[in-house]
DNA sequence: CGCCCTTTTGAAGAAAATCAAGGGCAGTGG
DNA sequence: CCACTGCCCTTGATTTTCTTCAAAAGGGCG
């Protein structure tokens, strides 16, 4: 799952795909609704979603929680953990998650060493900021914000086998995709109806089905370019 | 500047300290309103704020501008040019800027033979990451988004030697701070009004005073933990 | 079947946007 | 020196969006 990621994001040599296949992985399963770190956690690892959908949060002081991450499987937390800092948020278990982590100095060492892994670290690092920053761009708007989060799990989810052409497993409640865009579960909702009536999405039994991708797109103004800046 | 900033964010040997002077940085005066580059640009260089108050942002379709950071003198942007990408942003000038730029090339050379540079590039990368994940845990409230990004300006210009105690110059609009909390001037102005009738600050002449700083930081659910998070 | 969790719907209320107008202030030019 | 202009801030009135509160309807699973 490392090294798919890995390749995703950079070009690795032989050696290089190596040294990231012989990196030991454990692993921990955590059930929905649990945290796997808090807040405050020394950053001394790095953590892959190895399946299952969890989330980067933190709590406002009113006890609501706010989602400023969603992490699919193959994505990583904790990218910074090189540099030696503290953790600023919470990572969730969405779902029941198993997750897997390795050393941060053993990654640090590796990134030192090998320029394909360096570089596919700095692009994991990019496209999350890139991606917070999108979240932050289509906060205007309800309907704009819910089109745009749906766009880019799809276009994540068929990147990693998760989404075909026009559907998707989507195991998260309306709940915490408020959580993730600052709405209550209640106003998803109407959205989601909206978009259902409107023809350009149908969710049955925790499966999202794209029924006019292009519309949705145009609804989120959503340019998938973002999720891969170093390509063309 | 950039050896400033970088000693800030890491602890530099004299050989690094010595690699970093040497950079050659070539600068460019940028008038206010102007964009330094724009979305798409190729993300080839590093860019360091010289003097003067910059912005990453983007535009909505609606033609409306969402500032994503607000650049301070010493502030980076374009880290990630060390992994070749496109820019995700414009860069533009809040006030007349004077801003420098370096080679992304030779940075990341530097980067890859010192391990303290390294450290720096990888913390800015951390705090700019940590900024875009409070803006949107603070985004719930305006009173709140305003306290806390006031908090943030005023603890990142003490760091700099821009603000004082207990003042700081602010030479940008409240148009522009609605566009970095998505919020419109009427709504800013009427929460600066409020603050200013309840004696937290003031403001005259592009000058912000900060009255009591103890409630404004309450008001923000302000921690400036995050802005250097690889102390204590 | 019955329970819990999630979704849905309605009605009322709060927060912020929009629309519109007026005022301060600095810079410019007569 | 003063009028003019442009930009920014302020204020009021109205409207839109989203929240809150409350209740009911599904749906999976023991």
């Amino acid at each position: 799952m490392l090294i798919r990621r890995m390749r995703l994001l950079s070009e690795l040599t032989p050696d290089e795909v190596a040294a990231v296949q012989a990196i030991h992985v454990d692993t921990v399963f955590t059930p929905h609704g649990r945290a796997i770190f808090k807040e405050g956690a020394a950053s001394n690892r790095l953590y892959v979603v190895l399946d299952g959908w969890a989330a980067k949060a933190a709590l406002r002081v009113n006890g609501s929680r706010r989602i400023t991450s969603i992490l699919l499987r193959g994505d990583f937390c904790g990218v910074h953990a090189i540099s030696g800092s503290k953790f600023e948020h919470d990572l969730i278990a969405l779902t029941d998650c198993k997750i897997g982590w390795i050393s941060g100095a053993v990654m640090a060492d590796l990134a030192a060493r090998y320029p394909g892994i360096n570089t596919a670290l700095w692009r994991a690092s990019l496209v999350e900021a890139a991606m917070l920053r999108k979240w932050l761009l289509t906060s205007d708007d309800a309907y704009h914000a819910v089109a745009h989060l749906l766009c880019e799990l799809v276009t994540r989810g068929r990147e990693i086998g998760l989404a075909t052409n026009n559907n998707m497993s989507l195991p998260i409640t309306q709940e915490q995709i408020g959580d993730a865009l600052s709405l209550t579960s209640v106003h998803i909702s109407r959205v989601i109806r909206r978009m259902r009536q409107e023809g350009l999405i149908a969710i049955t039994n925790k499966t999202l089905w794209i029924m006019d991708e292009e519309e949705l797109q145009r609804a989120g103004q959503f340019d998938p370019s973002y999720l891969c800046p170093w390509k063309k």
